[in-house]
DNA sequence: GTCTATAGCATGATAGAC
DNA sequence: GTCTATCATGCTATAGAC
């Protein structure tokens, strides 16, 4: 995953900030443009069409989630691992909050020209997740149904956190997530 | 809230639907109308802009999901409460997925002119978890972030179920939700 | 209350100069 | 490789007949 740099990266910066805010059919190229301080024709110059601009873009960002993710549980297993991914969601989620608020909105949407390769990455990002239950839970049927749950869980919650309650510290809403996934919630 | 019937019923399921594949900037009054058998004019002439059009939507399909939370919960408190709550929002997801997954796609839409009005629901929801939380734990001052934490883990664990493994009955899945927030999850 | 027809505008995409 | 200018299309919304 060569780094993009250039007018190619004020491209996809501008994108993803305009997408977050209106959703990706709300921006149009023309925004695209002005905001990354270039000509429309530039955009379409260095990407064919709106899709493949958005397809690069949700590729990017969902495959750095699901790097950080193997990166953050190494070999670890148990209570470790989960905090520490917990832990690298949220960071990436702090640093780069448009592009978790369009891989929220855009990860269910079944219909798109991208959503195959898509979905392929995402479920290499639920895998770490996966592996972490699979390890304690060998035998349950249900992991990948509990990593998905666990990663909206964490999603959902560094959103609402910068969204909702931007004062608090990254280590106060790995508490919290921490907290409930560890059967605390009702004791 | 009146039960909408009649034509205004048929634009709003069909406005529902479709954006639900295609979002709601994805989704134009004409596609709306034929989908609901109807002239664009007979749209325009039941919701005056298609902003409106998608605001009544959006606070039905949240103000559902409040009262639907405030009946689950009704005196329980602890895991009673949140076992009947966590399946009343499956229940929700699954008989009507595409609300599901047009709320998971707008709820953190900052910009669009319904998010006040949405908020305000949306914040009536999470207020039903919060009272669950606080009754156990009085003194967190994170239980608002810890509800929507839980809260997108059904949501999202719902959606999962759907168009990931539609073939688990709801209780398979709530009982996945309830082990993982049971702290079961690496012990 | 629902229809058809159309105004008026914004958008994705391309052509061609520099 | 970036620009300006433009085309063709498709969109929201309205007017007016029935």
């Amino acid at each position: 995953m060569a780094r993009v740099t250039g007018t190619k990266r004020s491209i996809l910066d501008a994108a993803v900030e305009l997408a977050s805010l209106n959703g990706i059919t709300g921006t149009t190229m023309e925004d695209v443009a002005v905001r990354a301080g270039v000509a429309k024709g530039s955009v379409y110059y260095n990407f064919s069409s709106k899709d493949k601009l958005f397809e690069q873009l949700l590729l990017d960002g969902v495959g750095t989630l699901a790097e950080t993710l193997r990166e953050a549980r190494g070999t670890k297993t148990g209570t470790p691992a989960l905090r520490s991914m917990v832990d690298a969601i949220l960071e990436l989620v702090a640093s780069n909050q448009p592009m978790a608020k369009l891989i929220a909105a855009e990860i269910f949407r079944t219909d798109r020209s991208w959503q195959s390769p898509l979905q392929l990455v995402r479920r290499e990002a639920l895998a770490e997740f996966v592996a972490v239950i699979q390890h304690a839970h060998p035998d349950r049927p249900d992991a990948e149904l509990m990593a998905g749950t666990v990663f909206g869980a964490v999603l959902v919650g560094g959103i609402e956190w910068l969204v909702f309650s931007p004062d608090r510290s990254l280590q106060e809403v790995s508490d919290s997530v921490m907290f409930m996934l560890s059967g605390n919630l009702t004791a």
